[in-house]
DNA sequence: CCATTTATGTCGTGATACGATATAAATGTG
DNA sequence: CACATTTATATCGTATCACGACATAAATGG
């Protein structure tokens, strides 16, 4: 099925496939800092807002989303409660359950920050699309 | 040109693509954990290793590629240096340079990550693909 | 009613990236 | 050819981040 060796082409696109993808966080993370929130506080109040209908805006359920433990999450809540970007709301239902809620200094935030990121997809989005597609093509031909 | 809001779907179609991309990232540091190796340091190996033709292996252009500073480069290739990876030779030509090579061990530690990420990007590849394609649509039908 | 599970929080640690600074080799300019 | 400048690499201290280990409180299930 998949074969045990690879080509120096396929490292090669293996290799412009992270550089594009590292392309883009470079640039997430320049807008990030130059509105003074750091990238990963970034990446959780666009989470906590682009949550889809009718999930529940927990700790555990970011933290989910964003790949990262549950204490992971918490540290960055705390960081952007500081900042006033977003605030704890426990929830009324389950006691145990903290809702996170963006503040309207939050979405403010949030919204230049997306909209930076919107531009930013005309460049980066083809070149993404372009190595994805190197990559997968390499995989489909490969054997 | 450009609208200066968003609609909600547009923040979760950012959001999604931001998922799509940790989803990967979170993969790929699993599989290098699992070698026993960083995530940093197995990205400047495949970086290394995936140099285009004719492009010197120094630190300034693995740093450019990786979009760090050239200093944060060294340290990952002091730990890549220590584990036996890569070892570091002095440029023949400019003595100031210092070329990266990948030592035996590093090319088969590499080889088993890159043939773990090609599989991967069986599943990855689509996902990725999709969610891309939604952001940028999105900004092409705005306005 | 109490053992267990679930949701959140705290603490200490290690990897990473940075700015500031340092050193050595190469280069340019008179 | 001296010497100021640039280039390539390295060191040091600091902050963010993610983690494992552990703790606490609320919900749940025999």
């Amino acid at each position: 099925m998949s074969d045990k060796n690879l080509t120096l082409d396929q490292y090669r696109d293996l290799a412009e496939f992270r550089r594009q993808i590292r392309r883009f966080l470079h640039f997430s993370e320049s807008v990030a800092k130059e509105h003074d929130i750091e990238p990963q506080q970034h990446q959780l109040l666009l989470a906590v807002h682009g949550l889809p209908e009718g999930v529940k805006p927990t700790i555990r359920e970011i933290a989910s989303r964003l790949f990262i433990q549950h204490h992971s999450a918490v540290e960055l809540v705390n960081r952007l409660e500081s900042t006033g970007a977003i605030k704890r709301q426990h929830g009324a239902d389950d006691k145990r359950e903290v809702w996170i809620r963006l503040t309207p200094a939050g979405r403010t935030l949030l919204r230049k920050l997306a909209l930076a990121h919107r531009n930013e997809m005309e460049n980066s989005g083809p070149q993404l699309a372009r190595a994805l597609q190197l990559v997968v093509r390499q995989r489909r031909t490969a054997a």
